[in-house]
DNA sequence: CCACATAGTGTAATAAAGACACTTATACGA
DNA sequence: TCGTATAAGTGTCTTTATTACACTATGTGG
């Protein structure tokens, strides 16, 4: 007995995290389409999606998803974690969607299965430009995310749900900050990510405990009040200490 | 600009956990074809598979996994939960698979991205049969796992350490034990999923702390030693007592 | 009634988490 | 130069969680 069944296609879209010392943001993309049911006059729309692309075929899942990085900032040895597949035959269904993949693909009715990653970049080291297909993309705070296209404010939900899962277990923090960072912006981050205040010591000595931080003798410069100490990352000790337990 | 790709199949395997009150186990399908290479004779040979299953064009991916399932087992309202999907496009190109493949696909050189599931089964309610294909069923010890076609050992392998992971945060162990159970079964259970004993005051001391078990009041019948308390599972409290922090 | 097998139970020591407030170093403006 | 504003940095006590550890209790079967 053979089976078959129509192909999907299938892409993979990135949750791209930044911070900028404020605020946790997402990397989102214009996408602009005319609405063809206001037929009378075309009427151009501009809506936002995440970063996403088909998967090409000689390319795995991870490198697919370290291309549409690529393209898109530039950055390359970036954290990139998949977290959920999302499939539901609809999920491109709303019809704004259907407009705007008439532009793209050539069967714009396909149904299509997307692998999710979430990306944790330096947000300094990458000023938004066009992508590869000339749209602009722009840095939006976590809590300022409008209505986004396709399921995509889903995996959004999503994908900031696993990174707050992840950040309880693993030190991956510091791939959103940079090489040189003070403690109050690591707590200020932690603050970002989980939107709640956390205690100075407490934190401190939680970080500290963890083993993976040393100071580097310098102080920062250039704030009018007592500066701070700089930190960087250091986690060879880290990585052994690692065991489970129920 | 329209962008298109070769269409990969997309499939859904489960791993299929159960116990028996000695041992972790995996269920796993034989995989019977025979081998053109060794074109003398044509071997018939047998190896082994995850059960899984092209996903077809109407139905979700978690519908996909439930139809899988409730097929080979008859079961349903089982846990279920996807944790990986794996799409090397070289994933199903060891040569005997290929040949297998021949057998079961009118494309058999088309790639497949996977979507993979855990399941967690009381292993008593199912006793294996063979599937819609004809093929016997049967369960495997987690530490006696034979070399399994495609890249199943390495999607086996991470379907555990999610197992471990998650059992770690969440009481989903029950989902493996009959709605009945005595506390040394539970901690037979943890002992047998991470590999390692436990100390049984502790280990009682830290379930009844999460207050998501009531005894039953009754005992234990036909064991020639002093019979054991019986519980039954309470998620009624839990649910509410959950929330996170750094 | 004795032997066997597993159930069931508590305490003390150590480690981790949480609550909490004052002093210090720098820049800037009066 | 002195005062103010701003964030940095630091310790103790309490509570809770984790770990190590050994004996008694209750049933069955011979």
């Amino acid at each position: 007995m053979k089976t078959n069944a129509l192909n999907p296609h299938v892409s993979v879209d990135c949750v791209i995290f930044g911070y900028d010392f404020e605020e946790l943001k997402v990397l989102l993309i214009e996408r602009n389409y005319f609405d063809d049911n206001d037929n009378h006059q075309d009427k151009k729309i501009t809506d936002l999606v995440l970063p996403g692309n088909l998967v090409r075929d000689n390319e795995t899942l991870d490198e697919s998803a370290k291309r549409i990085l690529k393209e898109l900032t530039g950055l390359e040895n970036i954290f990139l974690e998949q977290f959920y597949t999302f499939g539901d035959p609809n999920r491109v269904r709303k019809k704004q969607d259907a407009e705007w993949l008439r532009t793209m693909r050539t069967d714009p009715d396909a149904r299509v299965i997307t692998v999710a990653y979430f990306a944790l970049v330096k947000l300094n080291d990458y000023i938004p430009k066009p992508d590869s297909f000339a749209r602009r993309s722009e840095w939006y705070g976590i809590d300022k995310i409008p209505t986004l296209a396709f399921d995509h404010n889903e995996i959004l939900d999503k994908a900031l749900e696993s990174l707050r899962f992840k950040l309880k277990y693993f030190p991956i923090g510091f791939e959103l900050l940079p090489k040189k960072f003070t403690l109050s912006q690591v707590q200020k981050l932690y603050e970002a990510i989980y939107g709640n205040k956390l205690d100075k010591r407490n934190f401190r000595k939680k970080l500290k405990a963890l083993d993976i931080i040393t100071p580097l003798g310098e102080k920062q410069k250039g704030v009018s009040h007592k500066p701070a100490s700089v930190y960087t990352l250091n986690l060879k000790a880290y990585q052994d200490s690692q065991s489970g337990s129920f």
